[in-house]
DNA sequence: GCGACAG
DNA sequence: ATCTTGTCGC
């Protein structure tokens, strides 16, 4: 029985069982003639106990300029588990979204795409959702083994699977700071995740699209 | 049983 | 993620 993406009423032990049966319908390629005009940062901050609070900060993929931002803040009641963050997320990402007028060609998400236990994080169920490329920037390991990438910007090692098989990288997008955990969501392939996330990752450790989510999500936060 | 553990 | 100001350093 297929099972919906966007089923978030569901136990731990379901939930789980879940991301087993969604994640092989991930595809690990861009779509054909894909043309990046527009990509999107999303972060989601909590306000205070049992409330989330979401931002999409969209970008022009070529000027960098800042297209729209979305926000929107509701109620949020699985808790944070280690390999379910996006039963806890998803469902407050869902409502932003709709909330977007332009409709981005690429998201960066705030957590993992296939490197996860059961190969379907954030980043990888929220794409299955949208149905666009998504790409997974962590600040911290969750899943996969790697040896240390080099001191210099741009350096990267791949992050492997138990079997050896690559499913992101760990990059170093600031010299001697620490590396972020890139991987792919859905539509997407570990090479063109590890490139976008360069390309925009400009002043900071974190890709601009994402930072700039995080600072709004941090100031709303503020005034409410 | 003992660690590891996105945000 | 969140609790929390100024401060040392590149």
């Amino acid at each position: 029985m297929q099972m919906k993406p966007d089923n978030w009423n569901l136990k731990t032990d379901q939930a789980i069982k879940l991301q087993n049966q969604l994640r092989s319908r991930l595809i690990s390629s861009l779509p054909e003639g894909f043309e990046l005009q527009t990509l999107a940062g999303v972060d989601v901050s909590f306000p205070g106990p049992g409330v989330g609070l979401c931002v999409i900060v969209v970008l022009s993929a070529v000027t960098g300029e800042v297209l729209e931002i979305a926000h929107h803040s509701m109620k949020v009641t699985f808790p944070y588990i280690p390999g379910l963050l996006s039963f806890r997320e998803g469902p407050i990402f869902v409502e932003t979204v709709t909330r977007l007028k332009v409709k981005p060609d690429l998201y960066f998400f705030d957590g993992q795409g296939i490197a996860h236990p059961r190969g379907l994080g954030l980043a990888a169920h929220m794409g299955l959702i949208l149905k666009k490329p998504t790409i997974g920037v962590a600040k911290s390991h969750l899943f996969g083994h790697y040896e240390e990438p080099g001191n210099e910007k741009g350096t990267w090692s791949p992050l492997k699977d138990d079997k050896g098989g690559i499913i992101g990288a760990v990059v170093r997008t600031r010299a001697g700071k620490k590396p972020v955990f890139v991987s792919p969501g859905h539509l997407i392939d570990v090479e063109h995740s590890i490139e976008y996330t360069l390309k925009y990752t400009t002043k900071f450790r974190i890709p601009e699209p994402t930072r700039l989510a995080h600072l709004w999500t941090q100031k709303l936060k503020k005034s409410l």
